[in-house]
DNA sequence: ACGGACATGTAACGAGTTACATGATTAT
DNA sequence: ATAATCATGTAACTCGTTACATGTCCGT
């Protein structure tokens, strides 16, 4: 239901095609969701049918054609509906955990590693979360307090990247230390 | 793939039934993943046609019979293999925060209701967490060495709750001085 | 000539959810 | 009686991934 919804909310904010939200779920909301182009299509393709969204076709000058989805009355009364609605708890699924959970078959040169790896995709993600954080603060006024709620959930993004990178820091000490005993 | 690999990691780690393994995912590894006792089912079936998992039908007294499955050396050799591999960058899945990204068209009193509920629910994660934590401080010494990495990812789990924690009593004492304004 | 950005799609498959189904034992 | 725990499964469906497919324009 999710990619439902992030779909809906972004064209709330601004109408666009496929190829744009694309590029708009990895600039703006990777912090929270992530989905490739198919997805996009196939959820926009679904949307339209059920008449949540209006689809405009724009021939462009040097670029191919585009459809333009924005939502319709139903669509922005199906958002409300759902906003309200409690979530259900989450379901984690962490893949690098699992991985570590059976990191007792591992060296422990490949031990650090695999946390070192782990610790440089974090460090990425929070640079990338920490310059989104500067646009916004250098937006517009108005935008800022409309979505503040929005801009919450990125500040928890760098939370949440502060904390992998803490975690991997303290586990390549403590691995660096037990070679040296 | 991850799904897999943790049910091949935990009948590494003792064996066990499909009912077993659900009970054991959400007692200890519920901090990285879940599954409900379906995908359980489905995977151990697969791992078994595959020829990595053996099975061994147990007759109960008084209760119904199990099917208690353990890892081949097939099994054992692909778990290793799985593990030396560099895991694919996170997907990150955060259908909370989608709610909160279209959290504008909420009043500041369902807001405010939204992020306790979820303050709750991660209150609640940190206790069982650390009440597995204390359960493992407990245990043998040896098999606390052995399952070392093991140990972190629960020490992981615990630092994102608190992570979660302090954002949503951030984010309530916001809401609260903005209603005196 | 070649790669990258723009733009949209199909097909097949694998992973995850929801609903349904059965049946014994134990505790209240 | 009735609910909870133990124990295993099928069927239908949605969601997510991977691979394949097409075609233009722009810069080097």
């Amino acid at each position: 239901m999710s990619l439902r919804f992030a779909v809906l909310t972004l064209l709330d904010i601004e109408p666009g095609s496929g190829y744009d939200l694309k590029r708009r779920f990895e600039r703006s909301v990777s912090h929270f969701w992530s989905a490739s182009h198919q997805q996009m299509y196939r959820e926009l393709h679904k949307l339209h049918q059920e008449g949540l969204l209006d689809c405009e076709e724009q021939t462009q000058a040097g670029k191919p054609d585009k459809k333009v989805y924005s939502l319709t009355e139903l669509g922005r009364a199906e958002l409300r509906e759902w906003v309200i609605q409690p979530s259900a708890p989450q379901k984690i699924r962490e893949p690098f955990l699992v991985r570590m959970f059976a990191g007792h078959n591992l060296s422990r040169d490949e031990q650090r590693d695999a946390v070192e790896a782990q610790l440089h995709q974090h460090r990425a993600s929070l640079q990338n979360y920490q310059e989104q954080n500067e646009r916004v603060l250098k937006s517009d006024t108005a935008l800022q307090e409309r979505y503040w709620l929005a801009h919450q959930t990125l500040l928890f993004g760098i939370e949440a990247e502060k904390t992998w990178i803490r975690w991997a820091e303290g586990l390549l000490e403590e691995l660096e230390e037990s070679v040296k005993t």
